[in-house]
DNA sequence: CTTGACCCTATAGTAGCTTCATGGTGTTGG
DNA sequence: CCAACACCATGAAGCTACTATAGGGTCAAG
């Protein structure tokens, strides 16, 4: 066996922070590694590339369900992998419409902020005016 | 003095939760409001106004830790409002920055998506695959 | 006098970690 | 030989902005 990595080696592998590598094992995403005499925790090559998928997954911001969801397919090479493709088509509807929230956000605040130019005493700050709603006129 | 209204009647004005409510008040954004003999909290006009104050912030997505100071400026109208102005702008840059990321999130995604456009065994499923970096080839 | 709608407090749970407190392990230098 | 230092361990608390839950009190109507 390979089993020879210790935390931080891995760390430093898949840039991420030990404690999160901890937190995926605790959260059953990873499997539990071996220890050495001094009770450290040994990671081997496939515990390196199952934290690779799970921290690429997460940088596509898929939650840790999904990502789970996922890791139960990568382990059954003969399931059907409909599921996934749904998961991800759900996923980029999540993501699509949070876009168009966070526009129409966008074009409100700046809306709020084309109301206070320049410094002035609160009570004259026409943003504080506007965001007081039944104080308006 | 007006402070007449029920907690409930308070939430329902301002649609958000009763829990919402004694929330920001443990939280310091919301004084605390008299209380009835039944110790029934009782809230008056001022306190509705406050409430939709933070409400309107928290629809544009603030924390509220900016809430709170936007607070501090609304309850001392001489002060210099240029913070005010200061804090949107750098919320807005937040709100901008996010959209940027998710778009190429999206980007990202639907390429990723159409690795595998039909359902087949996940040892075949391109996604999985493009998900497994070290596993390529 | 009981039912039901409403209110109270205190505590725990959510997501995905990060931070902290406290202590063991292992290697290197004086 | 031992101290210093880097590294590792566990368990619990902290973060945001609430939501939910347990276990109780208040009040008006029937």
């Amino acid at each position: 066996m390979s089993n020879c990595l210790k935390i931080g080696e891995v760390a430093r592998m898949v840039t991420c922070r030990i404690e999160t590598i901890r937190y995926y094992e605790q959260q059953g995403l990873l499997p539990t590694p071996g220890r050495s005499e001094g009770n450290y925790r040994l990671y081997g090559r496939e515990h390196v590339e199952r934290l690779r998928f799970i921290r690429h997954c997460r940088s596509l911001d898929m939650t840790l369900d999904n990502v789970k969801l996922l890791l139960k397919f990568r382990d059954a090479p003969e399931e059907n992998c409909g599921p996934v493709d749904a998961l991800l088509d759900e996923h980029i509807g999540h993501v699509a419409d949070r876009i168009v929230q966070l526009k129409l956000l966008e074009a409100q605040l700046r809306d709020l902020r084309g109301q206070c130019l320049s410094a002035k005493a609160s009570k004259d700050c026409r943003i504080l005016q506007a965001l007081s709603p039944g104080k308006e006129r």
